[in-house]
DNA sequence: TTGATCTACCGAATCTCATTCTGCATAGTA
DNA sequence: TACTATGCAGAATGAGATTCGGTAGATCAA
């Protein structure tokens, strides 16, 4: 993980479908050379996938909250309960007064409240307390 | 949007780097078809960008925190204020006590504290409430 | 110092795949 | 019915991914 690697990595979250001989040329490689990084960078897990990015709210997926998560006993091993309702986006233990923090996206405040009805019935789960998001001023990608 | 359009979707964000062809086979169309209406996807914006995924571990930034930050004025316009923290990886506006939620990636506790102490210097800004996260679950893309 | 070994690179060859284009079929519309 | 727009298949073409051989530099041990 040298400063090339940084570089690539930053060149290919902007745009991953930019071909390896113009990367390279931004790195000052050759297209042999930055594939072979890449593929290193893949193989070592530093990068996890290539994938796109989708707008939520043109899938219908409007409403954006977070939801603080109260629980009467270990949540530790009750990631997949979590996992199992489609609309939770990302799943977190915290420290704190609550046991997790979820984010949640779902095209109606219906269904928002639908989605905290399922979260309740997680085995311990004793209160939940959603944060509804009025405006995203961004989300990006990992800085490097 | 019909439904090929949701699967091609769901396939991209599994592997971006897939062919043309195999996406085609797995939705019944051609390599020429399913081109035309990956570009199409993008030309409307449901499609973002294509990007790679990094492990935040991998790079270094193993301290994840999300912040609720209370002001004492409008928040709605000082998107630029969080924007120009590197460590902040999402910026929203909420509904609720707080008026805005963070989501922060540093290597250390120390780094996190220093955040804090810039987000404290924004303009208005008259509190926070850091929650460290102890573990993540997961974390995915928005679901079809 | 010398030799052995390993790593990273370049440049070229090859082969896959993206992209474009033609023609056809279907659905919608005047 | 005639016209128009849309979406698709299939093929042609070129761009780019991937592989490979060979070289330079770095590291390490003798």
């Amino acid at each position: 993980m040298d400063d090339i690697d940084r570089q690539l990595l930053v060149l290919l979250q902007q745009d991953a479908s930019r071909p390896y001989a113009a990367l390279g040329e931004a790195v000052g490689l050759s297209a042999g050379a930055t594939h072979e990084r890449v593929r290193k960078l893949r193989e070592r897990g530093v990068i996890r996938r290539t994938t796109v990015e989708v707008d939520p709210a043109a899938v219908g997926q409007g409403v954006l909250a977070f939801v603080m998560v109260e629980s009467t006993r270990w949540v530790g091993d009750s990631g997949d309960r979590f996992s199992a309702i489609p609309e939770i986006q990302e799943a977190h233990v915290i420290a704190g007064s609550a046991s997790a923090l979820v984010k949640v996206r779902t095209s109606t405040t219906q269904q928002l409240q639908d989605v905290l009805r399922r979260i309740y019935a997680i085995d311990g789960v004793s209160g939940t307390q959603a944060t509804v998001v009025l405006e995203t001023f961004f989300e990006r990608p990992v800085t490097l």
